[in-house]
DNA sequence: CTGAAAGCGCTTACAG
DNA sequence: CTGAAAGCGCTTACAG
């Protein structure tokens, strides 16, 4: 049992047990101005033995910079949040810097301003936003303009004055639906995730494929982001549906589980498509044809923006990246006759 | 387009806006000391018209004391970890805290003191450790003792001596092989997911069931924590084993995939049970049985004895809460003559 | 109720 | 190469 919580040594106990200056001890510590080696390794071993580790507080305070950023979402349990969020950690920690979370739990004008003050109230480097979903367009719109803010996002939106790394799910969708068209599929269906605007790059996406090709465009079917809620949705999909979009893959799998359930076989007739290639994509039987989006990478880009902008201050232009098709077993053309 | 980042107004610019002293200023910003309405609501204008915010580096150096806390962990993608860590952070949240989040990615010396360093260097009130894994106990050996650290924790382990919030997954393994007993199987095997210590609690409680009940203890077959993990550990499951109980759900559900495949009835030919109850498990064709771990209880829970740690001074004791078994369709009595 | 002054732990010119 | 001093932005006794 360790009740006692020892006081934090600080660079003035350094100086003491080395017996040197607190600007001495500082120089061997930044490294930013000669020392001489005697002296360096006597304040060294004064370090070592203390433990001591520079107060971030103080740096901070007097650097008028830190090495922390903020990543600013509405989710950090959603795989496509929690995969952003792990790849700009990854990228941060690279790069020296720390990371520090704030969850805004809905786009109410107070809660965006809680979490902002909470946020700007810390000493930041800069800030990335997970622009998913109307929660992160909300606080992107009344984040201030005095730390360096970057966006990561799914689709291109008009006016974005600030840097976004993208996705282009808009490009994914439609690929995905030309794709089902091509299969011979009169139409495509769509059940849809919640999304940042009215109508998400993906719902977007799909509709636009579907216009090109002057097909008739279903009314979508609106879901959440689990399977659960893919499964309660299976229920409101056009029974003559021959091929399915989802919103994203566990939406599919639960609608692909209700189907199942139904004696629907899939892809026979049904041709089921996700979205994200998440981990269970691959497992589902039938695996889930999906498109694949990088979001780690999507993290890492965004991260890497955001760097460049904290150590240039030249704000950096807006990134994109292509999703992929991975095509599994769960599309095929129509049965004959359907 | 915005590149100029606007100088961030300080307390002085605010005293200076509304004619009063830096210290009415503080006052009327941390309501800690009487002030004239007058002079308040004059304070107040100026604040809102600057969009002045405290700083939070000078404050966190003058009052030797923050309010974020750190989460150090080995994963933030996976299930567990994921939602052990929304746990901590929706509570601190509500408790007004911020939340810094450490990766820590193997247990090499060097890397958990980079990762210890970094943090320790922070403005922190306390961090919680996410110890489900070996990573997680060396992280726990290695820190300082300067400032409150509680650990979440699958099952208890002897000679902890910080505080630990407990899942008790010992209880909940021997509770799931007793029930794959109670069935009727002559004994059940284990895949296993990497643990914290050479055994985890998950394995040290499915082995005190088969031993207390004088069955045989096949060998453990070792996977990673993924679907592919355990689709690829099927290959090496015993064919004769009639019951199976797995590390987690992704797992289960890889080993599920590949015993299909290979024509094998869930749970006609064997009976499967996963671990956690994440999200998929209820999904799954056959839904899988498992069993049920709080995770963002546990989070919650954590985060709630640190609290109580940084606010009373006084380390918490221990805390712990049982598993619950979640019975769906991968379970089954064995064939007659199996 | 209000202001002037000291101090939190650092870094960085400024002198040697 | 090294030390004394000022200052980063706050808060908090200490005097009025």
């Amino acid at each position: 049992m360790m009740d006692a919580i020892d006081r934090v040594p600080v660079l003035a106990d350094v100086a003491a047990a080395a017996g040197v200056s607190l600007s001495t001890v500082s120089r061997v510590i930044t490294g930013r101005a000669p020392v001489s080696e005697k002296t360096r390794s006597r304040v060294m071993e004064a370090v070592a033995q203390l433990g001591y580790r520079p107060n971030a507080a103080a740096q901070a305070l007097v650097n008028g910079r830190s090495s922390t950023v903020a990543v600013i979402a509405n989710h950090t349990l959603r795989w496509g949040y929690a995969a952003t969020l792990h790849g700009i950690e990854e990228q941060a920690r690279a790069a020296g810097f720390s990371v520090m979370i704030a969850v805004v739990e809905s786009s109410d004008p107070a809660e965006v301003r809680r979490a902002i003050d909470g946020v700007w109230s810390q000493p930041i480097a800069g800030a990335v936003v997970i622009d998913f979903d109307a929660v992160g367009a909300a606080t992107l719109d009344a984040l201030p303009h005095n730390v360096p803010v970057v966006a990561a996002s799914g689709a291109w939106q008009p006016g974005a004055d600030r840097p976004h790394a993208y996705l282009d799910d808009f490009e994914g969708a439609r690929q995905a639906t030309d794709y089902l068209l091509s299969l011979g599929h009169h139409t495509v269906h769509h059940v849809a995730i919640p999304s940042t605007s009215e109508h998400s790059g993906r719902e977007w996406g799909w509709r636009r494929a579907l216009t090109d090709a002057g097909r008739v465009v279903p009314d979508v079917v609106r879901a959440g982001y689990d399977p659960e809620s893919g499964y309660a949705a299976a229920e409101r999909l056009d029974p003559g549906a021959t091929a399915v979009l989802c919103g994203n893959d566990e939406v599919a799998i639960g609608v692909a589980r209700r189907l199942q359930e139904r004696g629907v076989s899939i892809p026979r007739d049904v041709s089921l498509m996700g979205f994200d290639d998440q981990p269970f994509a691959a497992m589902w039987v039938p695996s889930l044809s999906t498109v694949g989006q990088d979001f780690v990478g999507l993290g890492k880009r965004t991260f890497a923006m955001l760097h460049s902008w904290i150590l240039s201050n030249e704000q950096p232009a807006h990134s994109t990246v292509l999703p992929r098709l991975v095509l599994r077993q769960s599309t095929a053309g129509p049965r004959p006759g359907a």
